[in-house]
DNA sequence: CTTTTGACTTTTTAAGTTACAAAGTCAAAA
DNA sequence: TTTTGACTTTGTAACTTAAAAAGTCAAAAG
């Protein structure tokens, strides 16, 4: 393997990785199988990483940036905050799909160490942040009506999310959603946003 | 031990197994452990009840029998579907307080015995037809306007219920919420409920 | 005839072991 | 500065096994 410099390199095993992570899993992707996809020796990959957690990592940095920014986009773009709160749900929903094998939420429920744990608390404040931004925006624009808009962001975000698991409760989910109970959950993601909406409207 | 007929034996063993169940949960709880508390052999618990699973699902059949009386008591004095659906997270949260070691929860997450699996089923129903009693009410009084109560009434627990698991996302949760984090998920709870109220509000 | 039981067998589970695979290191080479 | 093959260390999945708990039953008690 040979690149141009330090940069393309680590990117160029970053991508790799992703590629593993998402299709396999981290847990069951080795240092030598991602190597091997690179045509470079295992060694290689700790002179750019100080472990395969760290790596991991900074590919879940990497998808979480990716997301970021499609939100970001959402609300600069903003015609109505009702319209802005409706499209997080397919956006996420797009989100999920493509990432979901990466163990973002197995992570969580083991036990967070630490080290995620904390970046996880700033994701979750970032987005509770832009979605309070559409919120906002919906109040300026003399629709909405909310006492305390970054609570009710919150609400929002943990309403829609907490669907997910109570929606699946007591189907046996071995790993992934099939189609079938992703397409229940948005459904009714979007009746309850619905609901949401007209809920903190004038 | 010596009781008058066979239903009374049969209530003091399910009384014991509660009491054991409930504070150290079924899996920690031996049937020897029951059959010393009521002073009799383990061999009588197996004249009354097939085997364990048996007698845990009798436990659980009382216990949820328990749940839907004070439901239904809340719906059949019900002054305002509005006030009734504020009415059980309240009623709700005491319950789970009281018996959330009988591994109501824990037996969904790793495979659901098909049997139970079926009982589960039932009871879902069953509260999503108390809600939607209490939606329609709204109807009727001319405070709510729903297109498909039944509908709503689902969304309506779902939305709730997920909540438990959505608050407490990222947070090591060994065992049992602690009183702090049941407080936060009712005070999430309360917020939603309104805001689902107002949403489905005329 | 119904209920209870002690003594028994079978099944589960937790602890300990081991062997292999994967993680991680480093001195030397490119 | 970057890469690597050869190496050591660590983690894990597969067996083994001994104790504990589940579950059975023929005989006893009322």
């Amino acid at each position: 393997m040979h690149t141009e410099n330090k940069d393309e390199m680590r990117d160029k095993i970053l991508e790799a990785a992703l590629k593993r992570f998402s299709q396999f899993s981290a847990a069951k992707t080795t240092m030598n199988e991602i190597a091997d996809d690179l045509h470079c020796s295992k060694a290689s990959l700790y002179y750019y990483f100080p472990d395969k957690n760290g790596l991991h990592n900074a590919v879940l940095a990497k998808v979480g940036e990716f997301y970021f920014k499609g939100i970001e986009e959402a609300v600069e773009n903003m015609t109505s905050g009702a319209e802005a709160l409706r499209n997080i749900i397919k956006h996420r929903h797009d989100f999920i799909k493509k990432f979901c094998r990466l163990e973002l939420f197995k992570i969580l429920k083991d036990g967070p160490p630490a080290q995620i744990a904390e970046a996880m608390m700033e994701v979750k404040k970032k987005e509770t942040a832009l979605i309070a931004k559409m919120i906002e925006k919906g109040v300026q624009d003399g629709d909405f009506e909310v006492e305390d808009v970054v609570q009710a962001a919150e609400l929002y975000n943990q309403a829609l999310i907490g669907l997910r698991f109570s929606v699946l409760e007591g189907i046996p989910h071995l790993g992934e959603p099939t189609q079938e109970e992703f397409d229940m959950i948005i459904s009714k993601q979007k009746k309850l946003a619905e609901i949401f909406i007209k809920g903190i409207s004038k």
